[in-house]
DNA sequence: GTGGTCACG
DNA sequence: ACGTACGTGACCACG
């Protein structure tokens, strides 16, 4: 027997709301909001799928919702407005589905539910298999033998769908779809305007129709129920549950007919459809659509691997703007691509005469002959192509400048720019050729390796001109050429660099640690009673809150949180928690610190963690592979693992940092006369803060005092809420409340700055640091309380933080080029956002310290000094 | 792959 | 009523 075709009829509005929610704040560059749009489409691709189905349509309410009958007009129900930025996408969905030729249903006077049961029961009397999807409950009622409904649930693991045949309503509930009517209209749904019974709930309301089958019946034995209180529910409200139940019943004969063939699945990917994802700016379809995408360009792509030619074509080159890609495989270059005329692109590969050596001293001496060369992710390839100082003004990476245009995104891969900048669509690396090796694909799908990297560097060559006109226009081509390009190079220095680690001294630490450890862990179980993993959350909050009955704090997701601000309360009185705090210092010592960074050291003794340029949203650089911003300090017992980072011999270390950069950033932006004042005044900003804002004499305050106005610093400079340093101080909201509005009293001018970033962030969707870097604000638009008001901190902390990112990496440029230039042997190594870790050569450390002062305390000209604390010895802990 | 936790500025 | 301080990355457990 055939299997029989299947049609998915989808609750759009419910849909919408759905991934609505379930989204976070999702808008394309003219500030669209996109989320719902996008995880509706997620959904119907899902679906459509797993189905195969061969029929799709979509049914909407029409306005906002009606009621389902006229006579119950004067029942207020509760619902919300739907927020302006769910509102905007709704006619966006539909003009989506028009263009995936999917037809959207709609009727005057009906709920979409109303048209979904209609065009459900006609489908299923036409022999088709019915797929309903919807987000909501009340579709259940829709369910039969061959029709289904589907509730997709926006799980953490990705959308999971749950699905109901008639039977497994039953399951579920205890009673079949049509008796469901009748539990929903006796328990009642605000949401959906139904009153319901008093006083029935949903356990009651399915306790009475699995015993009589319907509400009818229920009254028709009204004297015969057993709980007093669903009685005299019922016998008092007679007319609620009738009216109940007709507004619970959806239609299913609206005056609608479903144009079966209107509904045949044709070509979702159309052009209108591509066209309308761009504009949305949802890459992750766009693949979907690459192969009814018309060839995007003309490019000509030759494959050279003769020495002649390759010499023709370097020399064809010379004068001419060009751009390049090195395609490397670890240690090892495969070739090169380079472009430097509209319609052609060359891939050289290495092998034979073309050697890598050949190949990169070629690409360098041209470059020396270019006006301008283009680049993506520069730093990585700097390995094989060493670049003249002179040549780097030159370069272009157009990596970087994607980034300081939209510091936003997470990706910044050749098919991006070619979107983003070029309207061009382009195959990723792993869409051609997955998981597999470069070396692999080339000599796999030769074809299309020999057009992806032809068509890269063809990208890189044509997105120059239009990203630099963007930077232009946007006031960031300084900060991209004086500051961002130049540290390109000082990152890769240090990633060369690298930092020396006693491995030894490293173990014996981590030894230390399995010690203590294990005596922890037989401490809580002994207490405990029973042995679990004490590094699953969710086993120790079982052990400690249902077991142990420890008084509980604020709940996760998931469970009970036991996270250290919740432990601490309990650890004076409850000594297994104390064990655990430790238990958990010591494991996390032992598995990120002694045994992760052990697994970082190259042969050379060294670890080379990398740097990251484009990353955060800030203009903060970030560590990885090992992170090595985030070395233990606070703790004395973790500090210790500082000692085995080390200088080579005849060398110390020289640790730099900037004292309070962020605050006297922050009296600089807003030009605080007391702030700067204070600045010049005090040796201690946070007395002088406290004595200023508690209006106490600077010898009077007290060591509580001081802290306080430390925290109140630390709140403004993360844009302060009530909320937030109540929490650091443990303090009443309302106190914090006070301590906020004492400081801008006392610093008004920092109150007109923080208010005026949050304008401005308004006005113009974006903040901006002192030397011009851009950080946009999107959340600030969002009618969702939390996301605003999240809008409003980034407003005011972006500047602070990011100006503060700009000096240093300013700095950090000026000293490599220093201790380059003059030829020292001393290297910068290290950077931790408000520090620099220079490994100096001892018969250098006088002139190398006076450097560093003088390079980081000028790095800025600002209205308050930049001061600089340095250190030095023989190891970090040291030095620090 | 995500959430909880915790290390840093 | 909502339920948070800003910016990161690594590790573990768990589905």
């Amino acid at each position: 027997m055939a299997e029989k075709e299947k049609i998915v009829l989808i609750d759009g509005h419910s849909i919408l709301n759905r991934a609505f929610y379930g989204l976070p704040i999702l808008t394309n560059s003219e500030g669209l909001h996109t989320n719902a749009v996008y995880g509706f489409m997620n959904i119907l691709f899902k679906v459509l799928e797993k189905e195969k189905a061969s029929y799709a349509a979509v049914a909407f309410d029409l306005k906002a919702p009606t009621f389902r009958h006229k006579m119950f007009d004067g029942y207020k129900g509760t619902r919300k407005p739907m927020p302006q930025e769910l509102h905007e996408q709704v006619p966006l969905m539909k003009e989506m589905l028009r263009a995936m030729q999917i037809p959207v249903m709609e009727l005057e006077g009906f709920e979409a539910d109303d048209i979904l049961g209609t065009v459900s029961s006609q489908m299923e009397r036409a022999g088709l298999e019915v797929c309903i999807v919807s987000g909501d409950r009340d579709l259940l009622q829709l369910a039969r033998d061959e029709v289904r409904i589907l509730i997709p649930k926006t799980k953490a693991s990705g959308t999971e769908i749950e699905e109901y045949y008639a039977k497994d309503v039953l399951e579920r509930y205890q009673v079949t779809p049509v008796q469901f009517i009748d539990v929903k209209a006796l328990m009642g749904d605000t949401s959906d305007n139904i009153p319901g019974v008093p006083g029935i709930g949903e356990k009651t309301a399915t306790k009475l129709i699995v015993q009589y089958g319907c509400i009818e019946e229920a009254y028709a034995h009204v004297d015969e129920i057993g709980q007093a209180k669903a009685r005299e529910a019922l016998r008092a409200h007679y007319d609620l549950a009738q009216m109940s139940k007709t507004l619970a019943t959806i239609d299913l004969a609206a005056p609608i007919t479903l144009d079966q063939d209107a509904a045949r699945l044709k070509n979702l990917y159309t052009k209108e459809a591509l066209e309308l994802c761009r504009r949305l700016e949802f890459k992750n379809f766009l693949n979907r659509f690459a192969v009814e995408e018309e060839k995007t360009d003309l490019l000509a792509c030759h494959l050279i691997c003769d020495f002649g030619e390759a010499e023709e074509l370097f020399a064809k080159a010379e004068g001419k703007e060009t751009a390049f890609f090195l395609v490397q495989e670890g240690q090892r270059l495969l070739g090169l691509a380079i472009c430097f005329e509209e319609e052609t692109a060359y891939y050289l590969e290495a092998g034979g005469f073309l050697t890598g050596e050949y190949l990169c001293g070629k690409l360098a001496d041209l470059i020396g002959q270019v006006p301008r060369a283009s680049s993506i992710h520069l730093k990585e390839q700097l390995a094989f192509l060493k670049i003249n100082e002179p040549d780097r003004k030159k370069l272009f990476d157009t990596a970087i400048a994607a980034y300081l245009l939209n510091p936003l995104k997470d990706s910044y891969e050749p098919e991006d720019i070619a979107r983003e900048y070029l309207e061009q669509m382009q195959p990723s690396r792993t869409e051609l050729f997955g998981k597999s090796l470069l070396s692999e694909a080339f000599q796999e799908k030769k074809e299309s390796f020999l057009t992806w990297v032809c068509r890269i560097s063809s990208v890189l060559l044509k997105a120059r001109p239009f990203m630099e006109k963007r930077l232009a226009e946007e006031g960031m081509q300084k900060l991209f050429e004086e500051v961002e390009m130049p540290l390109v190079y000082t990152l890769y220095h240090m990633q060369e660099e690298g930092i020396r680690i006693q491995a030894e001294e490293l173990k014996e630490y981590g030894q230390q640690l399995v010690g203590r450890i294990e005596e922890l862990e037989q401490k809580i179980y002994d207490a405990a009673g029973e042995s679990f993993n004490i590094n699953s959350p969710k086993q120790l909050g079982v052990i400690l809150f249902e077991k142990l009955q420890l008084p509980h704090g604020k709940k996760t997701k998931t469970g009970y949180s036991t996270a250290a601000d919740v432990l601490d309360k309990l650890a004076v009185e409850y000594p297994i928690v104390s064990d655990i705090l430790e238990y958990r210092q010591m494991t996390k010592l032992k598995s990120t610190y002694a045994d992760g960074l052990a697994n970082f050291i190259a042969p050379d003794g060294r670890i080379h963690g990398k740097f990251h340029q484009t990353i955060t949203a800030t203009g903060r650089i970030s560590s990885t592979d090992p992170n090595l911003q985030n070395i233990p300090i606070r703790m004395e017992l973790g500090r210790l693992i500082r000692k085995v980072f080390v200088p080579e011999d005849g060398f110390v270390f020289l640790d730099a940092d900037y004292s309070q950069i962020e605050l006297r950033v922050l009296a600089h932006l807003s030009d605080d006369d007391m702030l700067i004042q204070a600045y010049q005044d005090a040796q201690d900003i946070h007395t002088i803060t406290a004595s200023q804002v508690f209006h106490v004499a600077p010898e009077e305050v007290t060591p509580l005092l001081r802290r306080n106005a430390k925290a109140v610093n630390f709140g403004i400079v993360y844009g302060i809420s009530s909320f937030g340093l109540s929490q650091d101080l443990s303090i009443s909201r309302k106190e914090a409340q006070e301590y906020i509005e004492q400081y801008f009293k006392t610093y008004p001018g920092i109150k007109r700055f923080l208010d005026r970033a949050v304008e401005e962030a308004k006005e113009k969707g974006y903040v901006t640091t002192m030397f011009g870097r851009r950080r946009p604000v999107p959340e600030l638009h969002s009618s969702n309380f939390m996301q605003r008001s999240f809008g409003e901190r980034v407003a005011m902390n972006a500047p602070i933080q990011g100006t503060a990112a700009d000096i240093i990496k300013i700095a950090m440029n000026r000293v490599d080029g220093w201790l380059r230039s003059h030829q020292m042997r001393s290297r910068l190594i290290l950077q931790v956002h408000d520090e620099l870790l220079v490994e100096t050569a001892v018969e250098e450390l006088d002139e190398v310290r006076e450097m560093l002062a003088r390079e980081m305390q000028h790095a800025a000209d600002m209205k308050v000094r930049l001061e600089v604390d340095i250190h030095d010895g023989k190891n970090w802990y040291e030095a620090k």
